[in-house]
This record gives C-alpha cells, sequence and structure tokens, in this order.
DNA sequence: GACATATGTCATCGTTCGTTGACAAGTTCC
DNA sequence: GGAACTTGTCAACGAACGATGACATATGTC
C-alpha cells in the first residue's frame, strides 16, 4: 500500500531552501566527494533528481552553499582589535550551538576547511575566500601589507579550525586556566598576523 | 600488434617502492577519494591490480604512504629556535625542488593537508599527526602547556601550507622586501605559537 | 627438465555516483 | 473544465571506482 506521503506541499523556494540548508549541514561535515546529493536530498525530504533540477550541479550547489551577502557588513568599520576579535571568536564558539544553529559564519568555515583540497571545489572556495573574507578584512586594515596580514591572520583560523574540528586535536579544554592561557596566546598569535610592524 | 612492452623485470620490492612513490606524488596534490589506484599504477607503470595485491587497500596504501620512521632524529635534541626555524623553513621550501625531488617531510605535510577532510583518511591523518609531529615536538618544548604549543605551532603551519600549496593565495612573492617582511612576520607568529609565557 | 613459487596480466564483479528524461500530479488562468 | 505551467516522482543511464579471482609467465630449486 502506498503511504499516505503527505502530498508534499508544492513550494517551491521552500523546497530549494530545505536542500541548501541540508547540503549545508552535510557539507560542513564532510569532504565535497564524501557528500552524495542523494544523501542531501534524503535529509531535506526531497527527491534526489530536485537537486539536480534546481542548481543544475552539484558543484553549483556548493558553490551556493559558500555564498554570504553580509560577511561585508559584519566586518564594516571594524578596528582591528576587533578583526582579532572577531577571528578568535569565529573559532571559540565553533561547537556551543545545537547543530543546524550555527553561526553561518562559522559554518561557511567548516565547509571551506573540509573541502578544501577537492579539485573540484578548489576553485570555488578560492574565489570565496578571497572575495569574501581576504578583501573586505585587508580594506578594513591600515599600515604596510594589508593583504599579507590578512592573508596570515586567515591562515592561523584555518589551521586552527582545521586541528580542532577536523583533526580533534585538542590540547585544551581540560582546566579553566589551561584554557585561559589558550585563549591569550591565540590572541597574541593573531596580533602577531594582524598588527603592523612596530620595530 | 601487442606493443612490445618490455618484459617487465620481476622485482616486487622495486614494483612496491614504484608504486608507492607514485602514490606519494599522487596523494601530495590530489584528495584521498580523487586519486585512483588505477592512476597511481598507471603512473608507476604497473597493472592496477598490484596495488591491492601489494597493499591490501587503498586505504592501507595511503597509511604506508604517511609513514615516516626517522621524523624524530631530525628533532632529535632541537632547541625551541630550531622548532620555529624548521616550521619556517617546512613552509618555505615547499616549491623549489623539481616534484618527486621535494623533501619527504614536505609532500608528507601535503598529503596530510590535501586528505585531511576525507573521512576516510582522517583516523589515519590523525595518528600520524599526534605520532610523528606532534608527540615528538612536544617533547622537545620546555614549561608550561607543551601539547598546546605543539598543536598551535602546526596548526599554524597548516594554515599557512593550506593558503599558499592548496588556495595559491600568495600576498608576498613580489618584492623581495616584502618577502623579509613576510618572513620576519611568520617567524614572529611561530614565536608566538611556540614560547612559553613570559608575562 | 620438472616442479613449486613468485610475480604480472586480464577480465569482470558489484557498488556508488551525478545526471537525465519521461511521466504524474498539483496549481493557475482563461 | 480545459489548457498551460509548475512542481514532484520514478527509473534508468553511463561512467568511475575498489576489489577479486582466474590465468599466464618468469624465476628458483632439485
Amino acid at each position: 500500500m502506498i503511504p499516505p506521503v503527505t502530498p508534499r506541499h508544492r513550494n517551491a523556494v521552500a523546497t530549494r531552501q530545505a536542500i541548501l540548508a541540508s547540503a549545508r549541514k552535510h557539507f560542513a561535515r564532510e569532504n565535497y566527494e564524501n557528500v552524495g546529493l542523494r544523501e542531501i536530498a534524503g535529509h531535506a525530504g526531497v527527491d534526489p533528481a530536485l537537486v539536480s533540477r534546481y542548481f543544475g550541479s552539484k558543484e553549483a550547489l556548493f558553490r551556493e552553499t559558500l555564498r554570504d551577502e553580509d560577511e561585508k557588513d559584519i566586518l564594516d568599520g571594524a578596528t582591528r582589535e576587533m578583526l582579532a576579535q572577531h577571528f578568535a571568536r569565529l573559532f571559540l564558539e565553533k561547537d556551543d550551538a545545537p547543530p543546524g544553529e550555527r553561526d553561518i559564519h562559522i559554518e561557511r568555515i567548516l565547509i571551506l576547511l573540509h573541502s578544501i583540497g577537492s579539485p573540484k571545489a578548489g576553485q570555488i572556495i578560492h574565489d570565496a575566500v578571497q572575495t569574501d573574507i581576504l578583501d573586505p578584512v585587508s580594506q578594513e586594515l591600515d599600515g604596510e601589507d594589508r593583504e599579507m596580514r590578512a592573508a596570515m591572520a586567515l591562515a592561523v583560523l584555518m589551521g586552527m579550525g582545521i586541528m580542532h574540528n577536523m583533526l580533534s586535536i585538542d590540547t585544551l579544554e581540560c582546566s579553566p586556566e589551561e584554557d585561559a592561557r589558550f585563549e591569550k596566546r591565540l590572541t597574541r598569535i593573531f596580533a602577531a598576523a594582524l598588527e603592523p610592524m612596530d620595530d
């Protein structure tokens, strides 16, 4: 007997968003090639064929996944200290909220990191990093080597994210005082990357 | 007509090494899942079936690829400054030698980075990082938070490697003086990660 | 030379993947 | 209520992959 599946309210934009949300969640946890269209569609409660129909291809879906229009607004008028704080917060707040409720910036960073080794996703990631992160951040900096400093700060952020989220290497989160020292050291590293040379 | 392929001298260890070398080269340039056994075998001049025969599985081959017995010897008796230098050198020397002739440590780092998002390679990479890098490095450090400091230094290294080798984001390598400032900043960042807290 | 073993070759299996096209069912408009 | 369009469903394609087992050929030993 055919299950009385709710006749699936026909709603194109809702379906699109459901697919996109499911794709974000999956791409934030696994590789580009280890996330299947069937898996994304399944968790979105949608037929796999609709993914290709709404987004054209897996690559286009992944690109959409990385889109974020208001990154620049957040960084607007930020001071250098705020940038370092923003970066540090981006890392420290990574796993508090229930999954699916995480800050969208953190989810984007996780997506970036997980598929960073995939040739098919490489160009997409490169463009997203350059346009949505490096350019706006370096524009907020003063002094010499603005692009270099932004790139180095992002490198630190990515490295920390990899160690914590993907390699599960956590030498902290034991004692509170150790955690405090970690935060202090992290701030110092970000400062060394972001601050202009003063000597 | 059947090509007069040289009857392929039967030499098990040479074949094994050829496969391993080809695998190293490929895994250092692409993802775990984007490197096929047929591709590895082809560049090694070997039948694809031999890969499974000699290494058991793709996963086992990848694990072998990451093995390095004398990493500890290199770090033996190193001072903290030498560690920072070693790390920095590891990054700065990444693309000088002709491919295939690179320092084996650099090739290993590249392999690590490229497949870091692959679940099948994840556990293998985690173990290799912990055993071959973090443990020996943290043993060479003095003072508090040795493991934390080693992990943070490695995070910086990985982040830099990702930006340069995988995202091809190079904000330097234009003017020589800019390059000098980059090296200075890099040393400073590594120091901030490795040095004990002094205030 | 004959046998046993080591090594290489070949064909193929079963699976998964992204994608596509034909069709069904709902919605809108006249 | 029927035409035109939108949205969802289903089955299948062709390709690529890792793995396997049967077979062929070289090498070593007596």
